[in-house]
DNA sequence: GTGAAAGCGCTAACAC
DNA sequence: GTGTTAGCGCTTTCAC
């Protein structure tokens, strides 16, 4: 039901405050203000008319007055390298609806280098959010602002090397994710692997690569140093590679990518080498970013747990700073057709 | 030089307030104020006193008391329908930077539908940023709570149609990026093009399609009815419309896509039906996604102006609420391989 | 140009 | 459980 009274009309010119409401209702403000932040057991008559009035009134609490007060702001940071990242995109599209409808607020930083992420950290803790999520840039050390803020607010690092040991963490599982793929492959019929990485040789990229060898030799399938290369994290690179490893004798039955953008540079070149995928090469990527599903044939690639992420992030950030914990949760393989037996 | 003294230390645990300053500087805390918020002509001894004083004692403003004195939050909201379009996560990655140099804060909202998007602009105005820029979900009408709220926070719309008058509007001058595509490729010999285009029959998706129609009679090409198709925004759409379309007897010399993900789609038909880009056929994308400079060959494709959209929509920002204005700023061909004559 | 003081709207303490 | 009241930290009159 729209309330459409003059007096809502006019409200909504000059927002009123929790003294009109407390007036219109016949109670104090601090009722109200009990009423409205929940901070009431009962739902009695008092309560129904304090809501009645805010309604009425159009009123929605003064966030800056409530937090110069009570030093709970009702925001949420979060810092990611870019917008352009897959995966801070996803994390981006999945934690947003959730810290609305906690009606609070996303503040968001943007930083690639590790200046720039510092100085959005120290931004978002001096607006004192209530609890800061961030993604950090591969290779950059923040563990010296983190230390510095960890006992004020919550800070939950997602994915990445932990360097600091005062904050949360929040990493996916990528043992999980290389054995669901690897196993996978074996299932397929799939007995000799190669791998396509990133350029940087990063702790998280080293991590992933030892991953697939313990759990290719675990499979009973066999790899070849010459079938491991690191290179850009570009289709060209991609492209490239592939191009070199199915020229020489013997090759591979599958590719596993450390990502979806790698790993499309391979379709490619397959297809340009006359292999069509996944009859005679099966390939796997990273990350499901869009393109994943977009290729042709679809693309086999590892998901994110994004909502998992987010629901443990607020939750760390809920059980608030100074009892710092390490959360690891497994990816979803997502099984299409450039990996599957046919 | 960076502050180690005790008194950084210590005022980094408990944030020191204006006062602290004040003392510390022999002023009073007005003059603090005055001259942190550079609302004081001079930067002579006191000034210098009190920005030594702040240095020292750490102090950064506590924005909630700030805003609740000032109706001044330091903060600019951006809603856009999701982080994974590519145009929104340009926007954002070009926005950031220069809110976060002003010493303001971004706050996001995400939503897709009408009734989401809505809601986040709710949040934002009675959260008082000082200006809110939306990017509007195509078919998505907010121009009722915009006219609610734009007496009081400047609205800066981005793209898509102008429904309310009250609001500020930011486009994209669809027009000249079109008579740059029919005029690069009537430069390098093509005489005959198709046109693909998403799904909607939006106001926006027909709008471009007249200008397709205007500008390929202007520059005395041709094109065929049946050549101009609509369908979902996907890679498949465009590989299976390039697959019937040269299907048929007597075909295009160019494609000219409403957007990246179609002509990748048709990129891989055309590969898949053996004909080479740009030798049998050039190609263009439109909104310069990441996949444009990464696809083989790369996609020829139109870059928004993110760096103009956003100054201008901080300028009208600037400006305040009360005298909409509507500017229109022309797009970026960038020339890749997949348009090139060679 | 500077200082003293009021007060923004709310919540937390306290008294009832 | 409810009302009264103080005061969060800042900016902005208003005197000087």
């Amino acid at each position: 039901m729209k309330e459409r009274s003059t007096m809502a009309n006019r409200a909504s010119k000059s927002p009123s405050s929790i003294l009109e409401v407390a007036t219109l209702a016949n109670v104090s403000t601090a009722t109200v203000s009990r009423v409205l932040s929940g901070r009431r057991a009962k739902d009695d008559d008092i309560a129904q008319r304090v809501r009645k009035a805010a309604a009425e009134l159009n009123y929605s609490v003064n966030y800056a007055a409530s937090a110069l007060r009570s030093d709970v702001t009702n925001t949420i940071g979060l810092v990611i390298p870019s917008a352009t990242d897959s995966f801070s995109a996803g994390l981006l599209d999945a934690l947003e609806p959730v810290v609305d409808s906690d009606s609070r607020q996303l503040l968001l930083g943007i930083g690639e280098s590790e200046a720039m992420q510092v100085d959005r950290v120290e931004s978002l803790c001096s607006r004192k959010v209530d609890g800061l999520i961030v993604v950090t840039s591969a290779g950059a050390d923040l563990s010296e602002v983190f230390d510095r803020h960890a006992d004020g607010i919550p800070i939950v690092q997602v994915g990445g090397r932990q360097r600091s040991f005062r904050t949360d963490m929040v990493s996916i599982d990528e043992n999980t994710a290389m054995e669901a793929i690897i196993g996978h492959l074996a299932d397929q019929g799939v007995e000799s692997v190669a791998y396509l990485a990133g350029e940087e040789i990063s702790f998280e990229s080293a991590e992933l690569f030892a991953m697939f060898h313990t759990q290719v030799r675990a499979a009973g399938l066999t790899t070849q140093s010459d079938w491991n290369r690191f290179g850009d994290c570009t289709v060209r690179r991609g492209f490239d590679c592939t191009i070199r490893l199915f020229g020489e004798r013997g090759h591979p039955d599958a590719v596993v990518c450390a990502d979806d953008t790698i790993a499309f540079g391979v379709m490619m070149a397959l297809h340009a080498l006359g292999m069509s995928v996944p009859e005679d090469i099966k390939v796997v990527g990273y990350n499901d970013s869009p393109i994943a599903s977009a290729t042709l044939p679809t693309m086999t690639s590892v998901r994110p747990p994004y909502d998992r992420i987010v629901s443990e992030s607020l939750r760390l950030i809920e059980a608030g700073p100074g009892h710092p914990s390490h959360v690891s949760l497994p990816p979803e393989l997502v099984v299409r057709v450039s990996s599957t037996r046919r």
